[in-house]
DNA sequence: GAGTGGTCTAGACCACCTA
DNA sequence: AGGTGGTCTAGACCACTCA
């Protein structure tokens, strides 16, 4: 036991400080509060910037704090319940939770989804762009693929694309008779289009939502929705809707 | 128009070189392929080591590469399913994908549960500690929280942890009769205890599943199960097993 | 002991936002 | 224009694995 730590492991500087900050952000601040700049906060704990970093990066993970470039590091509100059970394809969806469709393109979808599709290689299909938001904020973009011979009644060219395009594309296929769905979720990073309808940069963590629609057993249309991890959790009972009711009015620093 | 550089946004180093990486994976790599040490790689790119690792971060977060600490980075796998839909407490589990209880304790449960399961605050609730294989790996950990109002018939004291306790619990909260449930999934970051279990180090970006346990509509437990983002993806539907026909054995590089 | 990925530093410059 | 977070560098040392 001579140069051996004696069972103490030495923990990283950053995991420490993550531990230090967070417990600080639960007893010390308040939702929409805004942290002292990185530099500042770096020097205040001895470490280097990069350090810093890292551990501010663990607590945006988790999604404690948000930080905005140019603007600042603000602590984060509880993450947003969104309900992905069974809204189906044009799910009615409350009032204040809503798909909005932006637009259609005649696409070769990627290799992943036109597996799931049973499509030749190089087949190209409808592809429905759509954003969904919820209390005002945009918490998902999805592209929905959507095969030919799955809307067998789409009529031919109206307008090439568009929004209204898009509801065409949705109505049939909700015509066409959607009796089934199953959905996975994993891990994955935001590509630049989806980032941009997110308001994140590029990179960013992203629940990606992969759902099969079903017309008697067969795939008619496959949809990659991606959640913005960091604001939201995702749930699926039927009770789903679990939210911390905090008094709604909180002291805010003023400025 | 004079100063503004037109339409060309400078891309970060990072993220093109891990599109460059990405699409290099897919053609000059095969599964298990193990990669050039992080130095080479980073002199190689003409970046330096800090910017070569913000891409392999991504492409680890993204499921498409593994790498360990003292052996290297490995072309991963493509992502598990593991399903997530309908498998109870002690859910009956196919014979390669089962549940491990491994010990039990009485606890004061986190904040965020207590709230799920209406306890007091400070009140002591069974804690069940689990982990969940697939195909011979280590996919999740869980603690299931159990109220001990759910377990009436509990034997008092007959061994006061162990694997032997976390059974009688489970036996004794399935015969209370749960006949509902609901999920959320968020993502999250291993605690130190989780990353032992799933071989990853601490912080590792985790799937976080919230399960609360109903009987007759009352909450009668409530599990944290976190599961490895980089290697899962959870699936929910009935006929979620989607998986990619390979052939089992493939060419490994030998040593 | 040699080689790997993980942590950390002290700087620099850039893109973006607000005023 | 000044301040913020985002990117990048060139080094150093540490913890771990394996032969």
């Amino acid at each position: 036991m001579g140069t051996t730590q004696l069972e103490t492991v030495p923990e990283p500087k950053y995991w420490h400080l993550k531990t230090v900050l967070g417990e600080a952000l639960d007893s010390e601040f308040t939702v929409g509060e805004i942290l002292p700049n990185e530099r500042e906060l770096a020097a205040r704990f001895g470490v280097a910037r990069a350090t810093l970093r890292q551990a501010l990066e663990q607590l945006e993970l988790e999604g404690r704090l948000q930080r905005r470039r140019g603007v600042g590091t603000t602590v984060a509100p509880p993450r947003l319940g969104v309900d992905v059970s069974a809204t189906g394809a044009g799910g009615p969806g409350a009032p204040e939770d809503a798909w909005q469709p932006l637009d259609c393109a005649l696409v070769a979808p990627p290799a992943a989804v036109a597996r799931l599709l049973e499509t030749g290689p190089s087949e190209e299909v409808h592809a429905v762009r759509r954003v969904r938001s919820t209390h005002g904020q945009c918490v998902a973009a999805e592209l929905l693929y959507v095969p030919a011979a799955s809307v067998p009644d789409l009529p031919a060219i109206e307008t090439p694309s568009g929004p209204a395009r898009a509801r065409s594309v949705l109505r049939e296929l909700q015509r066409a008779g959607v009796n089934g769905q199953d959905r996975s979720v994993e891990l994955g990073s935001a590509r630049a289009d989806d980032a941009k309808e997110l308001d994140r940069l590029p990179g960013a963590p992203v629940l990606v939502v992969t759902t099969r629609y079903l017309v008697d057993g067969r795939t008619a249309a496959v949809s990659l929705a991606t959640y913005r991890a960091d604001t939201c959790r995702l749930t699926f009972g039927d009770t789903g809707e679990i939210e911390i009711s905090d008094d709604p009015q909180r002291e805010r620093r003023a400025s």
